[in-house]
DNA sequence: TCGTTATTTCGCTAAATACCAAAATAACAA
DNA sequence: TTGTTATTTTGGTATTTAGCGAAATAACGA
């Protein structure tokens, strides 16, 4: 769970997610609205796949990049078992 | 928000955050239990209240931390919001 | 094989973070 | 005022992270 709250813990990384929200990119679309340069929004993407929080589908030399919408359960969970002080059920 | 997950990737205060969970305790007996520096613990609750995690209750000249569940909420429906690709009432 | 295109890897620097021990501070009791 | 106790601040080093441009890689089409 580290690895999913490190992700979340960086703005940038977090606004790559809410244009993934929308629908699947690939790194140059998002590279070009986000100012930033390739090399370090690679480095930004290695994160997000570290945390299972994005999945990848490369077509040719495109990679497109989309939301794992599976994982949301699981951060949700943990946010809940970690700070809760009943338990889930309750 | 960025504080919030920020606060939750380290796994020290991950467990900080756990041992709150059960009863409030003083930074002397977290920092008994943890074996890590009453100095850099210190930092440490800093980046919790910063992320307003915890609150504090001072007495005499010790400080009791316990768990600020009202916080729980907001980080629920943010990671909601962040991840969901449906809007929260549907 | 030779380009072309999209992305990653490779140095590199600057800034942020974690950690510690020692000194400083705060809040009293005597 | 002096001493005691709990915590914070300070000063220091070491590690990690974000960022860049340039070079390298991958996956083809011609």
């Amino acid at each position: 769970m580290s690895d999913v709250f490190n992700a979340l813990s960086s703005p940038v990384r977090r606004q790559i997610l809410s244009m993934l929200k929308t629908r699947a990119m690939t790194a140059g679309e998002i590279s070009e609205k986000l100012d930033i340069g390739k090399s370090t929004l690679s480095g930004h993407f290695n994160v997000l796949k570290a945390a299972d929080l994005v999945v990848t589908d490369k077509v040719r030399t495109t990679i497109t990049y989309s939301l794992n919408t599976s994982v949301v359960e699981d951060v949700l969970a943990s946010v809940v078992g970690l700070l809760s002080k009943n338990k889930p059920e309750d």
